[in-house]
DNA sequence: CTTGACCTTCCAGCGACTGGAAGCCTTATC
DNA sequence: GATAAGGCTTCCAGTCGCTGGAAGGTCAAG
C-alpha cells in the first residue's frame, strides 16, 4: 500500500506519516521503486498513534505507548501511570484555561463594543 | 532602567524582552553603551504585553492590542471583537481538553495497573 | 587591576507538523 | 511509443513564542 491509501486508511497526512517515520515510530517497507510500502501492521500503528495524539499524547508518550504495546510482558501500572500523569497536565491546561475565560468572560461583559473609545478590556490589561 | 531592572519590574524574563524589541512590539532607548534603557513607558507597555499574554492572547493580538491602547480615536468595539474571538477559541480548546479527559479518565479507572499486562488503555488505542 | 555581575549579539533548538520546490515513478490516454 | 497527470521521493524552510548557550563588551566594587 501506498503512501496515499495510508494516509486515506488511518485519516493522517502523508506529511504526517512521513514524518513519523522520520522519527522512528514507523518503518514501512520499500518497493523497489523507492516508494513505501505500508503492511497492514503499519496500518495498525498509524491508527495507534493517531488515536494516542487524538487523547493529546506527546510523540514522545507515543513513542512509549506503541513500545508498551508490543512488549507482551509489560505491566498495566507503566500504562496506567503515563495515561494518569498525562490526565493531570490535561486537567493542569483545563483549569488554566478556565481562569483566563472567567476573567476574559467578565471584561468582553463589561465592554459596551460600541464606537467609543473607553474600554474596560484595555484598562485591565494597562493597570491590572 | 537596564533590561533587569525591567525584568524585574514586569516579570518577564529578559529574554522574552529582548524578543519583543526584536519582533517590533517596544523600542527601548539604548544608552552610550549600547545598553537598553527602558523609561517607564516601556514597562508600562511590557506589564501590558504581560497581562495580555497571561490572557493567552497571541503575539499578534497584543501587538493589535497595543495599538489599539495607543489610539484614543479606537472604537471599543473592535477591541471586543477581538477579546470575543480569542474567548471563543479558549472556549473550544476546553471543550477539547475536557473531551480527552473524559476518554482519559475512564480508560484510566479501568486500568488495574499492576503487574499484568492486560491493559485497557492500550487495547483502545490499539483497536478504536 | 581584577573580579564578577550584568549587558550585547547571534545562532540553535523546542514540538509536531506543514508548505513548497525539484525531480523521479506510474498509470492512462492517444 | 510519447506524453500528460498525478503520486511519490527528498530536502529545506517556516510556524509560535520563547529559551539556552556561546563569545564578547561594560560597569561597579574592592
Amino acid at each position: 500500500m501506498n503512501i496515499g491509501a495510508a494516509a486515506a486508511r488511518t485519516g493522517l497526512p502523508s506529511k504526517t506519516i512521513r514524518y513519523y517515520e522520520e522519527i522512528g515510530l514507523i518503518r514501512p517497507a520499500r518497493g523497489k521503486s523507492g516508494y513505501r510500502d505500508f503492511a497492514d501492521a503499519d496500518i495498525h500503528k498509524l491508527a495507534f498513534l493517531g488515536r494516542a495524539r487524538m487523547l493529546g499524547f506527546s510523540i514522545e508518550d507515543c513513542r512509549t505507548l506503541l513500545g508498551l504495546y508490543e512488549d507482551e510482558s509489560r505491566s498495566s501500572s507503566d500504562v496506567k501511570r503515563l495515561a494518569r500523569s498525562h490526565l493531570v497536565q490535561i486537567e493542569d491546561k483545563i483549569a488554566a484555561l478556565q481562569s483566563m475565560q472567567a476573567t476574559l468572560s467578565h471584561l468582553v461583559e463589561a465592554c459596551a463594543g460600541d464606537e467609543r473609545p473607553d474600554c474596560p478590556i484595555l484598562r485591565d490589561l494597562a493597570d491590572g
